[in-house]
RNA sequence: GGCGGCAUACCCAAGUGGUAAGGGAGCGGUCUGCAAAACCGUUAUUCACCGGUUCGAAUCCGGUUGCCGCCUCCA
């Protein structure tokens, strides 16, 4: 078994073979930190978190580079609005961004380098491209001539008659051709500057993931991943920049993540159709939001609306209820694990379920990051495992059955954890769900807990009219209720 | 205009040529004072449409229709 990865260079599935064996390195691009970030951000960012988790599960060392663009127009532009400097802005938006990946249970990277900490890499390279008679100098900016890189356009799919004929193109009286792109940006009196050869300027946006990447991971490394509007132009000027500069093959692997949709179409800034991750986490567990991109393949497009995250908490919660009923059920009373015939005999269907998911997950996997498959698995062992529970009726679970039982709920929570998810305890989670909801109804803890009481003393009197007017109250508040034979349980949904 | 992607049940969704995973929702049942939750049963002879290749196609090839993305900042 191989982990293959669709490469969007050869546009095929590839099996994997890092440069050198045992080792991956990877790089994603970061985000410009001019704002808040959005759900698309999200699904990029947990997009490969996963596959970092993934990697190293499978036994890789992985260094993980994700960079942050600290300084570009529209860092500036804000600076100006608010009238502070482009480090305050910078330096806030990555602290934002740090706040959110955090909530996401989104792990840092090995490294995260600032492009305003790579300038002279930056400009080294510049440099080089310029001996090569690659870049050119025109006015105070410095541009790429795609003509000399014959291979300009592979990436994407496109030649470069093909992207004449777009005739999209801004049309710039410094530009030889009017594909070429900055490579260094001279200043204008009053903007951040770095000194550099050709006077004080700034770089351009597609030359810092060159000189981090070269530099954080060597000239060629294994896998570039980021969102597929990155495609063009910045990955494909960010390999005409690299191999040009360099000589060698810039990445063996490109992975690019589908987009975040609303009805249909790609949430963006520019369509103003986002919503910012902190809004989302006011009324959704963290976790959801999680499961709700990894429910679908990475490279396919996700629809994003409040019905679709509801669906999916359900599905979470559910998951959760299982693993909570096992510990609960299914205590570990210590002694010899039992022999696989006994543990069979429990339940056969249950035992090889969970037994096989390791297998089936990595399958999964390895087919592509297929996260959607893989979760699949993990919920054809919950419903195993739910049902095995709910045959006792409300018995506790003792000797092989309770083992049995334990141990299904260990595999799903250990894949899940590959995956970031079922990484809290389920009375973390229920508290933290409860608490996200009667935040966001304006109920009171207090207030539910006296109705519940009240209900109590009716159902013991057996006034059960008066205990069903108080449970019909509670359902208009949003709140219901579970009658167990532990007390009343209850949920805000 | 150029390049690319997608179309699977009521909804979301996996499906890597060998006979349609999983989740949500609905309906019937068990449990319950009644509910809720959970469990059991049930919901695609069929994968947008039309041709073709093959013993065999949701999967491969050609065409049609519809939707989306990139070509400008963008995860």
């Amino acid at each position: 078994m191989t982990l293959t990865v669709y490469n969007t260079l050869t546009k095929k599935r590839e099996s994997f073979q890092p440069l050198e064996p045992g080792k991956v390195r990877l790089y994603v691009c970061g985000v410009t930190v001019y704002d808040l970030c959005h759900v698309g951000h999200a699904r990029s960012a947990i997009v490969f978190d996963v596959i970092y988790r993934y990697l190293k599960y499978r036994g890789y060392q992985v260094t993980y580079v994700r960079n942050f663009t600290d300084i570009d127009d529209k860092i500036i532009k804000r600076a100006n609005e608010e009238g502070t400097d482009y480090r305050t802005i910078a330096d806030r938006y990555i602290a934002a961004f740090h706040e959110d990946m955090d909530a996401l249970d989104v792990l840092r990277p090995d490294l995260e380098p600032l492009a305003t900490d790579n300038i002279d890499q930056m400009i080294h390279i510049i440099r080089r491209l310029e001996e090569k008679g690659i870049a050119y100098q025109a006015g105070s900016d410095v541009y790429f001539s795609v003509e000399k890189f014959p291979e300009y356009g592979k990436l994407s799919g496109r030649s470069l008659e093909d992207m004449m004929a777009g005739a999209r193109v801004e049309v710039d009286p410094n530009k030889k051709n009017p594909l070429d792109f900055v490579l260094w940006k001279g200043s204008k009196p009053g903007e951040p500057a770095w000194d550099s050869p050709w006077g004080p300027g700034r770089p351009g946006w597609h030359i810092e993931c060159s000189a981090m990447g070269n530099r954080f991971l060597g000239p060629t490394f294994d896998v570039h991943g980021g969102g597929k509007d990155l495609i063009f132009p910045h990955h494909e000027n960010e390999i005409a920049q690299s191999e040009a500069a360099f000589g060698v093959p810039f990445v063996r692997y490109w992975v690019h993540n589908g987009f975040v949709n609303i009805n249909n179409e790609k949430m963006s800034k520019s369509l103003g159709n986002f919503f910012t991750i902190r809004d989302i986490l006011k009324s959704v567990h963290p976790e959801t939001l999680r499961l709700f991109v990894i429910s679908k393949h990475y490279r396919s497009p996700v629809d994003f609306s409040d019905e679709a995250l509801a669906e999916t908490e359900r599905a979470l919660v559910r998951l959760y209820a299982t693993l909570e009923d096992a510990d609960r059920r299914a205590p570990d009373t210590g002694g010899d694990p039992p022999h696989e015939k006994a543990l069979m005999a429990q339940d056969k269907d249950l035992f090889e379920k969970s037994r096989n998911l390791p297998d089936h997950f990595r399958d999964a996997m390895d087919n592509d990051f297929n996260t959607a498959q893989a979760i699949g698995h993990l919920f054809e062992v919950q419903r195993a495992l739910q049902r095995f529970l709910d045959s006792f009726g409300r018995k506790k679970l003792k000797g092989p059955a309770a083992f049995l039982a334990r141990q299904a709920a260990e595999t799903i929570q250990e894949h899940a954890k590959v995956l970031g998810l079922i990484t809290r305890t389920p009375e973390a989670f229920s508290r933290q769900i409860r608490q996200i909801k009667i935040r966001e109804k304006g109920l009171s803890e207090a207030q539910v807990h006296d109705l519940i009481a009240k209900r109590d003393q009716a159902r013991k009197a057996k006034d059960f009219a008066e205990a069903d007017r108080i449970r019909d109250q509670l359902t208009a508040m949003g709140v219901q209720l579970e009658d167990t034979p532990e007390g009343t349980r209850w949920r805000v949904h």
